[in-house]
This record gives C-alpha cells, sequence and structure tokens, in this order.
DNA sequence: CTTTCTATCTATAACCA
DNA sequence: TTGGTTATAGATAGAAA
C-alpha cells in the first residue's frame, strides 16, 4: 500500500528502515488489538526493535500469563 | 474495512466470529511477516482462536528462542 | 473451519513540514 | 529525527459455498 508497491526484502536505508518499522510496529498492534476484542481471544506479541529495544502486545492478559498458556500446553499441541 | 465500517467490540454471532477469526489471523501473520523481512527484526506472535486452538508466528527463529530473548532481558527493561 | 468474490474501508510509501 | 498529508496498494465485511 501506499504510493507504490513495495517489494517485501529488507530496507538498507538505515533511516527508512526505522521510518518503516515505527510506522508498521504501530499497525501492527493495531490489527492485534482489534483481533482480541472482535474474537475475544488471548494474543501476545513481542518484537525487538532493529536497535534491539523491545515492543510489546497483550490486552486483558499480561504478556507473561499469555506465555505461561502457551507454555503450559501439551508438547504436541506446541507445534504450528 | 469491508463492506460495512466495524465497530471494535466482540462479534456475538459465533459464526461470525469465527469468520473473521479466520481472516483477521492470516491478515496478521502476514503483517508480521513483512514487517519481520521489511525490517529484518525478531517478531513472535501467540494467539488462541476463539476455541482454544493455537497459532504461532515467527520467522528465523523459533518462538522458543524469541521468548528466550525476552525472559532473558533485565527486568527493567521488561516492562512495555 | 476455510475460502472466493467484490464493494469499501484502511494502512502506508513517498513527500513535506 | 518526528509528525502530518495524500495518492495508492492492501485488507476485509458480508454473502455464499
Amino acid at each position: 500500500m501506499g504510493r507504490v508497491k513495495l517489494q517485501i526484502k529488507r530496507i538498507e536505508n538505515t533511516t527508512n528502515r526505522q521510518v518503516t518499522f515505527s510506522k508498521r510496529r504501530n499497525g501492527l498492534i493495531k490489527k492485534a488489538y482489534e483481533l482480541s476484542v472482535l474474537c475475544d481471544v488471548d494474543v501476545a506479541l513481542i518484537m525487538f526493535s532493529p536497535s534491539g529495544r523491545l515492543s510489546l502486545f497483550s490486552r486483558n492478559k499480561s504478556i507473561e500469563e499469555i506465555l505461561e498458556r502457551y507454555v503450559n500446553l501439551p508438547e504436541h499441541e506446541r507445534g504450528r
């Protein structure tokens, strides 16, 4: 989307990569929020920015609670 | 988006909620994939469907590796 | 529970401030 | 960097299978 069709590959220009990260991270969090509300489900989102900084999303439950729910699944249900 | 503007609140009709989950889950995973490639970052996404089934996303590294990177952060960097 | 079609609503790339 | 603006590419609600 946007003025031009983007190829999905690493953005080499550092500034552009940072700007794109900031914008798309917000978009991704918004989508995760909407999904969690509309469908009333648990969603946990963990991201590390290009500089290594952490970004998180979860609603209702804490990230830790959701991770715990995941870790506590029987092993055969944990594969994708 | 779509034929009508949707209010962001729980979809009460079970069938519609399931259908919306299927569609938006795919959209969210696609966005997470694009962000991870474009910006070359780690993204981990954990979702539980309305029926309790697990959906995961991560690229390059396994979910476990990313969770580990998160858990190993100093506590003061783990808050949002 | 997944998927196709298509009219509409959204997200965002390139700019600009 | 850090946010707006705008033209377009992309996502998706509803209907139906």
